[in-house]
RNA sequence: GAGGGCGUAGCUCAGUCGGUAGAAGAGCAGCGGCCUUUUAAGCCGUGGGUCCUGGGUUCGAGUCCCAGCGCCCUCACCA
């Protein structure tokens, strides 16, 4: 019975026998603790002293993540979110504080801490003999008893499948891991300025689906029982942004969850989010203008740099970023200009592909995937799409095999993907057959919307459009080598499979009881 | 889906070639003491294990083999 658990609920028995609730109350009026900081640096104070009574109090509150008790004086590390504050508890100097009720707290309060208690506390500045800067505290009191030993102070948590599966010690107990996710809100808040700035108008469509479409990906599928409905999960929201230009809203955007039911890796997670959006009277150029804003301007604003390391390498977010052909590129990396398909069939088998049953523009696609992507480390946009692969987007007036598509690499991954929307009805209704013909018994394919089409028919403005991931921008902004480090409960495999079809717990079992 | 790696105390990790008598170790955390300027505080004492699960080989398994569960990586898939 000497579990670390039974320990800690013993002292939230001796919390409650004198008279104190270990699940505190409203405690306002509270300073981070970088506010704290920002305060001490305006202010003369001595190492060694406690500024006197009279002086200013700072309030603050948060997680106790260490705590050296010695004797009748007890230093501790409070956690926020801004950071970290070196707390003093000294016996004679708490010694009088009392809560609002006029039950003492303070120094008892103090002797049964543990780590990982949810503190509020109040006191004067000062800094130690070493200079370390102190909030001395003339009260203290628990707001929440942590029942369950944090992880190593020093190591922290460092298990994988841990930090993913219990976030929440993760983020307290790792402050790089609570910054990445800072860092993710601040991303987003710029380039929700950047579009407001720019007149674009936020917007939610659908996740529930009864047509999927705008990407080509398997969906997930779902069922609304009252309507006795199949339903999709939404692979992309483009078809319905697009809607909203022709209702008038001339530049409209989404943080859209996109749902794909494909496989996961580190650059893949089956949920994600895509930042999208359209500007009416624009076309793909203005797509690039944006984009560089958005990210670089992320960059900038946000990790305070434009180079930022990744892994071994240092990305350059200095604008502009090179504008280069898809053409251009495939012809520079792989050897021979795309439009010669026998050389790139030749090439294709020579690096053991069965590339018999695959259309032109696949070859040549693979190719490129193959040897070009890799090479793209700084911010590239890539150019002029073939256009066979490209059933939403217009072509180029001077050469009907090219699409008028970009997309943003940045360290060899697929960043974002940019259109000048295609808006004669009579052309999408024939791309979306032929890719649904094409595409025959494939799930992943481009299927028919109807109303979709209709609404093309009331006549949707010239445009450009661009989906940014958000997930990938975060990864490359702090350095996270996973996509799975910048999600905050990213999806995983229930544990206690096993155990429950041991016990008969079955999904038939549990449908109900006999 | 294929291949590779990993799983030992609450956490971070050792555990050699399969064997060092009995009790599988350390640090942190815990518990009992001491301490009014610590910085991963220190000192003395002390409790804590489904070695992922289930089989097998063996005189003997944390260690070897098989199956399963979970995680990570590579590839495939993801235009």
């Amino acid at each position: 019975m000497s579990d670390q658990i039974s320990d800690r609920k013993n002292k939230l028995d001796k919390l409650r026998a004198q008279g104190v609730d270990p699940y505190g109350w409203r405690f306002t009026e509270v300073s981070s603790t970088a506010d704290v900081r920002a305060a001490a640096e305006t202010q003369n104070l001595p190492d060694g002293e406690i500024q006197p009574e009279g002086a200013t109090t700072y309030r603050v509150a948060g997680r106790l993540i260490l705590h050296r008790d010695i004797g009748s004086l007890i230093f501790m590390t409070l956690r926020d979110s801004s950071g970290d504050l070196q707390l003093g508890v000294s016996k004679k100097m708490i010694a009088g504080a009392v809560d609002a009720e006029g039950g003492a707290v303070g120094w008892k309060v103090a002797k049964l801490l543990d780590l990982g208690d949810v503190i509020g506390a109040e006191g004067r500045l000062g800094r130690t003999k070493t200079g370390e800067l102190t909030l001395w505290l003339t009260d203290l009191r628990i707001l929440s008893k942590c029942l369950r030993p944090p992880p190593e102070k020093f190591h922290g948590l460092t298990d994988v499948e841990t930090r993913y599966r219990k976030r929440y010690v993760d983020l307290f107990a790792n402050p790089e891991s609570r910054d990445v996710f800072l860092a993710r809100a601040k991303i987003v808040r710029h380039m929700r300025d950047v579009l407001h700035e720019r007149g674009f108008i936020e917007v939610d469509t659908p996740v529930l689906q009864p047509i999927y479409g705008g990407a080509a990906a398997r969906p997930f599928v779902t069922q609304h029982n009252t309507l006795d409905m199949q339903l999709y999960m939404r692979i992309s929201p483009e078809l319905y942004l697009k809607r909203c230009m022709v209702g008038g809203i001339e530049r409209v955007y989404e943080f859209a969850r996109c749902l794909r039911n494909e496989g996961i890796s580190p650059r893949h997670n089956p949920e994600f989010t895509m930042l999208e959006l359209y500007q009416s009277y624009g076309d793909y150029h203005d797509m690039m203008d944006i984009t560089e804003e958005l990210i670089g301007g992320a960059a900038e604003h946000v990790i305070g740099s434009t180079k930022i390391k990744f892994g071994e390498r240092e990305i350059d977010y200095t604008r502009p970023w090179p504008r280069l052909k898809y053409a251009d590129l495939f012809q520079q990396h792989v050897g021979f200009p795309m439009s010669d398909i026998a050389a790139a069939r030749e090439k294709a088998r020579s690096l053991g592909w069965e590339e018999a049953k695959w259309d032109d523009a696949v070859v040549v696609g693979a190719l490129f995937e193959h040897h070009v992507e890799d090479k793209l480390v700084n911010p590239t946009f890539v150019c002029d799409y073939p256009a066979p692969l490209c059933p939403l987007t217009r072509r180029d007036p001077n050469d009907a095999s090219i699409a008028l598509r970009f997309e943003l690499y940045v360290n060899g991954m697929e960043v974002g993907n940019a259109y000048t929307e295609l808006n004669d009805p009579a052309v999408q209704r024939e791309n979306l057959e032929r890719s649904a013909l094409r595409g025959e018994g494939d799930e992943t394919m481009a299927v028919m919307d109807e109303d979709f089409i209709e609404a093309l028919e009331y006549g949707m403005p010239p445009a450009g459009g661009l989906g940014i991931g958000i997930d990938r921008v975060v990864m490359l902004l702090t350095g996270s080598q996973s996509i799975r480090d910048v999600i905050l409960f990213p999806l995983q495999r229930v544990i206690n499979v096993q155990a429950r079809d041991e016990l008969g717990l079955t999904d038939d079992a549990k449908a109900g009881p006999e």
